[in-house]
DNA sequence: TATTGTTATACTCTATAACTATA
DNA sequence: TATAGTTATAGAGTATAACAATA
């Protein structure tokens, strides 16, 4: 294949996903959880909305990944008592503790794809990326 | 979100995925179908097992899409004379006349992530990419 | 025995549309 | 009317397993 960006691109993604679910081991939490999982503890009380909105997941899908959440004890659902339309999100004591393992696999991950690039290439390739997210 | 790679590759490469559909406009061809035709036109006469190798698609996932091109009349399937389990792939004329067509489009939409990046941008990302999937 | 292509199944994710209950 | 969450559906991609034909 030639050198599209598109393509190194996926290739790449699909490499640090494979690497990522190893990390997860035996929790099984998939890229979105995990994102998921760490909005609502970074912003406790946060909407669904807002949370779709944040990282870009549709508000359907987010319906199915929340019922997840909450049927493995992670985070609940909150009936809003200003807007009785929405629900605020919070992590379980169990969701705030699996979700500092989390953090630590996750940063294990990040490192073995630090080693590959040293801490300027991590820089400049975050930086190369935001660039193609412009406009 | 904190600065993961992960997500950032993520992201990226939803960007570039929505630029690549709207530059591929009526014709519909995805990412995985436009590669599917460049190694095709590349190596003429290659098997459906090398395909998804060099590709890195599933086998069973590969014969769905060669379907969907052999029903588009792009690409056919020849029955090998020295091993008469493989299939030999072509394009048709009309393959290779739109797959002409599909890399004018994607020259066009490379040329709009280059005015991002610049061209020692370019290259520098191609070189970090490509050490994310060492080893 | 192993490989090529095929069929089938299950699951994840994306994209939509339509519905309810609230505002 | 518009919004928040939900349900349902269809398509794309990934991952497996099993099968027939052939090597």
């Amino acid at each position: 294949m030639p050198t599209l960006l598109g393509y190194a691109i996926r290739r790449s993604q699909i490499a640090i996903f494979q690497d990522f679910m190893r990390s997860m081991g035996a929790t099984g939490i998939r890229p979105a959880q995990y994102s998921i999982l760490t909005v609502i503890a970074r912003n406790p009380g946060l909407k669904q909305a807002q949370v779709s909105d944040s990282l870009g997941i549709e508000r359907a899908r987010l319906v199915l990944v929340l019922n997840e959440l909450e049927e493995r004890g992670l985070a609940r659902r909150v009936l809003s008592t200003t807007d009785r339309r929405s629900h605020a999100l919070f992590l379980t004591p169990e969701g705030e503790r699996l979700l500092a393992e989390l953090d630590h696999r996750v940063a294990e991950h990040e490192a073995r794809l630090i080693a590959k690039l040293g801490q300027p290439g991590r820089r400049q390739l975050l930086e190369l990326l935001s660039r193609l997210q412009d406009d």
